[in-house]
DNA sequence: TAGGCCATCTGGTCCT
DNA sequence: AGGACCAGATGGCCTA
């Protein structure tokens, strides 16, 4: 929570009044909050899940006339009935593996969210609502901010120091000296050129973990 | 009950 | 042509 604490910005403040101090782990449980809600579904579970709300959405539809429609839905039954003609099967198989395609990407959208959830400090506890995705992308970015400013703090430190050592030759400075500027701040100069160089994004989503490693 | 959040479906657009 | 990405629409669930 110290961390949160130096967390600036309107973007947390916005968190903080929006989300109380639940967003930042420290609020109550909610109560009607379902295990599958706190806890994402494995893509397998999840695409059952979604094969049976669609199934339930469908049947719904049918039942109120709703114009909220899905892979049961009315539109083909509605040009079977209708002026229209029916649609080919073709089209249906192809708008249903269209359908499937976007849920699992949405599944990996979720995933990756997740991950950013596991890696920014508020409290990860089942009796904790998780984060929304609003809040989560805003609070990842009051993080790197934080993280950056610390990190320029610690340069700052370990410059004075160096500069101290060049004056008196304290024992300190050269223990410090490994952490002088390249390796407090990885990311400037070379070191980010060729991170982004290794890191690059050619075009697709499979590219992007090739070096990084988080994905297969 | 209103509002927030979410999952899903869908059609359009762009890219490979 | 097929896949990825995006935004709008819709409905369900939950909380205040």
């Amino acid at each position: 929570m110290n961390l949160l604490k130096s967390i600036s910005g309107d973007a947390l403040l916005d968190l903080t009044q929006r989300y109380g101090q639940s967003a930042l782990g420290f609020g109550p449980p909610r109560s009607g909050d379902s295990p599958a809600r706190c806890f994402p579904l494995a893509p397998s579970a999840a695409a059952a899940a979604a094969d049976f709300l669609s199934a339930r959405a469908a049947a719904k539809a049918g039942e109120s006339g709703g114009e909220h429609t899905s892979d049961d839905d009315d539109g083909f039954e509605l040009d079977a009935r209708g002026a229209l003609g029916k649609k080919p099967k073709e089209q249906r198989s192809l708008r249903l593996s269209i359908n499937a395609r976007e849920r699992r990407r949405m599944h990996d959208l979720n995933d990756a969210l997740d991950g950013l959830r596991a890696v920014i400090p508020y409290a990860h506890s089942p009796s904790v609502r998780k984060l929304s995705k609003i809040a989560t992308l805003l609070l990842a970015k009051n993080y790197i901010l934080m993280q950056a400013q610390a990190l320029e703090e610690m340069r700052r430190l370990v410059a004075y120091l160096n500069q101290g050592q060049a004056v008196t030759s304290s024992p300190v400075a050269p223990a410090l000296a490994p952490f002088g500027q390249a390796a407090v701040y990885p990311f400037t100069g070379a070191a980010l050129a060729s991170c982004a160089e290794k890191c690059a994004y050619p075009g697709s989503p499979a590219n992007l973990f090739k070096h990084c490693g988080d994905k297969p």
